[in-house]
DNA sequence: CGGCATCCACTTGGATACTG
DNA sequence: CAGTATCCAAGTGGATGCCG
C-alpha cells in the first residue's frame, strides 16, 4: 500500500495530518458538548451524566479520552463516598477559534442550502435536521 | 425525551446545530481527501478513485453526499463509453476557514501533547499515529 | 466507465447490571 | 458516587461482482 497518494508534498501530508489530528478530536457525538458543559464550570461525574444524558459507559470512555489530549482534569476529591470533579484546562480553551470557524461556516452552510430556490430533494432537509 | 438539556439558551442550542452540521459535513473518512484533490482540479470518477484509493461503492456515496451538500457538482460528458466528471464549488472553497483552523490547531494540540516531559501512556502515542 | 447490490468486518453508541 | 463488564443495535467502511 501507499502507492500513489494524493499529496505529492510532505507539507501537504503533514497538513493533512493536522487537520485529522483535530478531527479526530472534535469528532463523535459527546466531545463537544462534554467539553461545552466542562468550559462553563466544573463538573461532577454524575452531574454530566444527568446533565446531558449519557450513559456512565460512554461517558467514563470520552472522559478518558478527552484526559488523554489534555482537554480536561481529572481530580478525585476526598469527600466521603468519594467524588470526581472534571475542568476543561486552558488548553480546551484554545479549541476557539476551530469552534468559531465551524460554526461560522455552518451557518453559511445553512444558508446556502435552504436559500436556494427549491431544494431537489427532501432528502437534504433530512441530512440537515437530524 | 428532550427534558434537560445543556443548553439554556435558543442562541447555544443555535450555535451548536451550526457547529454539528459543519461537523456533518467535514466528518468520515474521505470527504476531505475528496474535495482537497477535487479543489486542486476536476476529475473523473475512476481518476478520483485510483489517486485516493477507495472503492467504487465508498466514493458514490461519499460524492452524492458531497454533491447534497452543493461541495462538488456532477457532470456526465457525453463521451464514448461516457465519462462523469466531478469537480468541486465555489462554496467548497468557503470551507477554507474552517479547514485553517484546524489546521492549526492541530499542531497546537500536537505540540501541547508532545512537547511534555514523558507521556504518561503508549496509549497516546497510538491515538495520535493512527 | 460509472455506479449499484451483496455480503462482511469493525467501530460507535447505548441499556443494564454490577463492584469498590 | 464513580466506574466497569456484558451484551447488543446501528452505522461506517470495504471487497467483490454485476450491469448499462
Amino acid at each position: 500500500m501507499m502507492e500513489s497518494r494524493p499529496y505529492a508534498s510532505r507539507e501537504c501530508r503533514d497538513a493533512y495530518r493536522a487537520v485529522r489530528d483535530t478531527l479526530d478530536v472534535v469528532s463523535g457525538k459527546w466531545k463537544l458538548v462534554i467539553l461545552a458543559v466542562l468550559l462553563e464550570e466544573k463538573q461532577r461525574f454524575k452531574e454530566l451524566s444527568r446533565k446531558i444524558g449519557i450513559s456512565p459507559r460512554i461517558l467514563s470512555k470520552e472522559l478518558q479520552e478527552l484526559e488523554l489530549n489534555k482537554l480536561v482534569t481529572r481530580t478525585v476529591c476526598d469527600t466521603r463516598p468519594v467524588t470526581v470533579e472534571y475542568a476543561a484546562t486552558e488548553h480546551a480553551q484554545t479549541l476557539g477559534d476551530v469552534i468559531h470557524a465551524m460554526h461560522q461556516w455552518g451557518q453559511l452552510h445553512h444558508a446556502t442550502i435552504v436559500g436556494q430556490p427549491r431544494p431537489k430533494t427532501s432528502e437534504l432537509e433530512r441530512a440537515l435536521e437530524k
